[in-house]
DNA sequence: TGCCCTGTGTGCGCCGCCGCACAGAGCACC
DNA sequence: GGTGCTCTGTGCGGCGGCGCACACAGGGCA
């Protein structure tokens, strides 16, 4: 099916945090929103570094992950058309512990820090949107937590899957088992282990740096809840923006 | 050495976060604050229920943490004397996927959610601390789940001795190792050998449900660097309150 | 067309942690 | 002072993931 607007992605309000925006407010915030190409690897923050500007990605997806001093990482949460990378800016801390880097090439919109900073403390809905999207990222993080002390390779990986294919337009994931591997933190040799028996059930199907999911639902059950989790908690922390009356 | 004050824990400004407030701003928050005890095992909350209070611990310290679908648990955070339980009050989600058990028993402040929400939604340097915090507390999370992924059981458990012991006054924890195992979601018998290690090098010492740490220069040694990046962070993020400056 | 680099498949041995089982030791309570 | 429960110590086998080494295959590029 060929999309009524085929360059949607270049539109800010493709980020889910942005569309969530009135109209009025969407666009007196759109004036500073700058268009940007985020290529794979490119890196948009380092431990310690100020931080110069918030990214909302549209068909980017981004990987915030820690080093530890032996030299090994680890992402603990993602970032897609449904987030916003560089929460510190409003959160006030300015800087982190960690790095982000671009994981899927793609597109998004950048504001400076000051900018964002003045719409944060404004009067529209967008401070309390910023912040369950920062609690959403929390049961996120929480949860990797807990996923990487006691799920198996196979349904992290699943689970990983099943999150980038969220936080973006569909689309074949390009995206090398050594990538792969260096997200979760994990061998290389055991993410082609558990793809390959992935691919033997006809859940996802790749050829060198291409991976394709077949089967979503069927990934699902070879994922453990976590997935679920995370995916639930942010429907709800960001479902029905303007009038939400859906929690208590 | 006797204290000047041996009720100092019965006082709100034993938790540094209500401490860093202004002396006006501090009291018209103190006559919102209820005194509690804190038992070992009591349930602050659980996954779903709407949150009343929220609570800033000064001599307990509470455990953050999630159930696996098959059972297994984990800590993903601990909240003492630096902080506040229940940050989804003011982050706007109210309710959260996780739970939180008191893991020390002692006492702490709590606070009703509209006014909690009232003073975080006024003019004071209440609502940039909170969310200051919050943002030390997303580092503790994400360095924890960096630290699930690569360090070993006798890393963490030092790294754990430490944070427990830096939130709250001086003392001997009471704690079999059984509850330990159980926030790190390890096996008991893991915490048996790590923690005998640990004894054999002086860092510690144990007898049935009591841990004393004896050297903790020492156990930082043993410990993984997660530990001092979040104390790190942490320092950063509250230090000179009123007047900041020390961040660009 | 053929080359070569990069990515993928596979087979080791190893180690840390798990799950289970049970022995012993401390401490509270009678 | 004895009883009994809880907590701690220890010894197995098993397994999942690690680190390393190397064979092979896809596909871009000359």
């Amino acid at each position: 099916m060929r999309s009524a607007m085929p360059t949607a992605h270049l539109s800010p309000n493709r980020n889910r945090l942005l569309a969530a925006l009135p109209t009025a407010e969407y666009e007196s915030l759109a004036r500073y929103l700058e268009p940007m190409t985020l290529a794979l690897g490119d890196l948009l923050y380092e431990p310690g570094r100020q931080l110069q500007h918030a990214c909302f990605p549209t068909s980017a997806v981004i990987s915030l992950y820690c080093v530890t001093a032996s030299g090994a990482a680890a992402e603990w949460a993602g970032v897609g058309n449904e987030g916003v990378v560089g929460v510190s800016l409003f959160m006030g801390g300015d800087t982190t512990t960690s790095s982000a880097v671009v994981q899927t090439a793609g597109r998004g919109f950048r504001i400076d820090r000051h900018r964002l900073r003045q719409a944060f403390d404004g009067a529209g809905l967008l401070p309390g949107l910023l912040l369950r999207y920062t609690q959403a990222l929390i049961t996120q993080v929480a949860q990797t937590a807990v996923c990487n002390r006691h799920h198996s390779v196979e349904q992290q990986l699943s689970r990983w899957l099943l999150q980038t294919l969220d936080r973006g337009p569909p689309r074949e994931l390009v995206m090398t088992q050594e990538l792969v591997a260096g997200m979760l933190g994990v061998r290389r040799e055991s993410i082609t282990e558990a793809a390959g028996r992935l691919q033997q059930g006809g859940f996802i199907s790749y050829r060198r740096g291409h991976i394709s999911v077949l089967d979503a639902k069927g990934l699902q059950t070879r994922a453990c809840e976590c997935y679920g989790v995370v995916k639930r908690e942010l429907a709800r922390l960001l479902s029905d923006e303007r009038f939400r009356q859906d929690t208590v």
